[in-house]
DNA sequence: ATAATTATGTCAAATTTATTACAGAAGGCA
DNA sequence: TGCCTTCTGTAATAAATTTGACATAATTAT
């Protein structure tokens, strides 16, 4: 029984000055009752020991009860659609690993999508899509299969696309390939590595535009950026998860697609043909 | 700009607890910030003077204010006909990239999840925690970064890990060294390649027990499978997505993890003091 | 390795808020 | 009208929350 429900029922019992309150807790419910005491009683033009006693006779021990059942409400209205989906996987119990981590995921997704910047991340479209900068792509140990993944796809659309050797040792002389205006893609989650720092303290000073890739709290690397994404990597096991990574990145190549249509289709055709030539690939 | 606007922008001048405060209040925003300092505090699992620095860093004078403001957001969001739910980025319109592609995910995950056989899934999780079974894996031209992503992960739990090189020349050489009762994880989305269905066959004839990673199409290799996986990859671009591969990888590591924590624990431990010694990387 | 700096939590003071007691006001009834 | 009952607000009190000062822990730089 909601407490809007409670009020209605017992509304016949109540004094002049308590309906006076039940009306302005109708009018705008439940945000009349969502500050103190005093603002509630004030809106209603009544005194707070009537506030009181009201509440008294709906049920509740006090003020904070009362308040307290309104939030838990609001909390269900306004509670998510995708939190319905208790369980996805069929026949399975909701204790199954795999609904530990579709709930998980589902969660990694909403939040970081919450905390994204669109306007960022149509920057990051706009300048990785901008053919006079070279890109550079460099992961960690972790990580290096999300550099690979991007790597492979940019090569597609674009040319100019250089991936960082997995040896860090080489990445100074790698440098000397990065020029100024030239975008270097970092991917850094926890834990963050010294090397990769380095390297982005390097690139900053050459006047390198840098994108990073990183978690929730931030790899030091933030610092040196244009632009970062961070990605809630939570998942229910020792490891974190990159579902939430490898969203933006496939996104990021989504938005790359649509922009550069006109030189995409024409190197898909161009893959296409060598891929028939070779034979390599089924149809 | 609203209470949430401000927090992502400043997000990145915040301090480690502070960020935990972030996070939470976006999380389940604005509900967590509905009752007092201490329950906010609480659930975000930092102190109340540090829920009071943060809120001064947004430029309010006190809780008592910030509590307000987001009152006020709410009644607006409440009293606001447009369902905000709909999408799930801030602020950007339901054709932007990002709500495109994360509808197509999520259906995807939710369809592949359903065709997916949970018996399967534990069978496949036994086997790969089987030690005495070596495990070898490959990838095509797309998927080489899942391989190496699940190649990474598998390592840290246990031993005899070992991933096929990516010229598919050496393949037959390096069958030599897989024995029968192993497993072979092969990941083969469209367009499925010549080679891989070439390994399966031989890898097949030699006992060799295969998991595959496919799409919903089913790549040739699905014949010579003891247990594939059908990833949907359905994406708003011209690509398809991996995200509902990476997802069902990282269930089955924790999976793994949690069948083999014994021996996964000491490894781990084991690894973060060589990560501790090299210097390699940031606490 | 050590010092300086920064971050964070504990605790106590200050402020605000909720609650109670009580007195006066309003309305009903002889 | 005058008395009684019920209602309502003022003001004092109790409880709680918020805020600030400070010490300790953690981090960073030297």
């Amino acid at each position: 029984m909601t407490v809007a429900e409670k009020i209605r029922t017992r509304f016949d019992q109540f004094t002049p000055a308590e309906r006076e309150l039940a009306n302005t807790l109708i009018a705008n419910y439940p945000m009349a009752a969502l500050g103190t005491i005093m603002e509630l009683a004030h809106q209603a033009k009544v005194s707070t020991p009537t506030v009181m006693r009201t509440i008294k006779k709906l049920g509740f021990t006090g003020f904070p009860a009362f308040q307290t059942a309104l939030h838990d409400e609001l909390k269900q209205t306004l509670s998510d659609p995708i939190d319905k989906h208790d369980h996805w996987a069929n026949n399975v119990p909701a204790e199954h690993i795999l609904n530990q981590f579709v709930t998980s995921i589902t969660n990694n997704l909403r939040q970081s999508l919450k905390q994204l910047d669109p306007e960022s991340f149509d920057d990051v479209v706009t300048l990785l899509s901008d053919k006079k900068r070279s890109i550079h792509i460099v992961g960690g140990r972790i990580t290096h299969a999300f550099a690979d993944y991007l790597q492979t796809h940019l090569q597609v659309i674009r040319k100019d696309i250089h991936m960082l050797p997995a040896s860090s040792g080489l990445w100074p002389h790698h440098l000397l390939n990065v020029r100024e205006g030239d975008v270097l893609v970092i991917f850094d989650v926890r834990r963050y590595e010294a090397d990769l720092l380095e390297l982005a303290k390097l690139a900053n000073e050459r006047n390198v535009k840098i994108v990073l890739f990183t978690d929730q709290w931030l790899s030091p690397i933030t610092s040196y950026t244009t632009h970062y994404f961070s990605c809630r990597i939570e998942a229910p096991s020792g490891w974190d998860s990159g579902v939430v990574t490898l969203f933006l990145i496939e996104s990021l190549i989504a938005a790359m697609e649509e922009k550069l249509w006109p030189e995409t289709s024409s190197r898909l055709k161009e893959l296409e043909d060598i891929f028939d030539f070779t034979g390599r690939f089924k149809r």
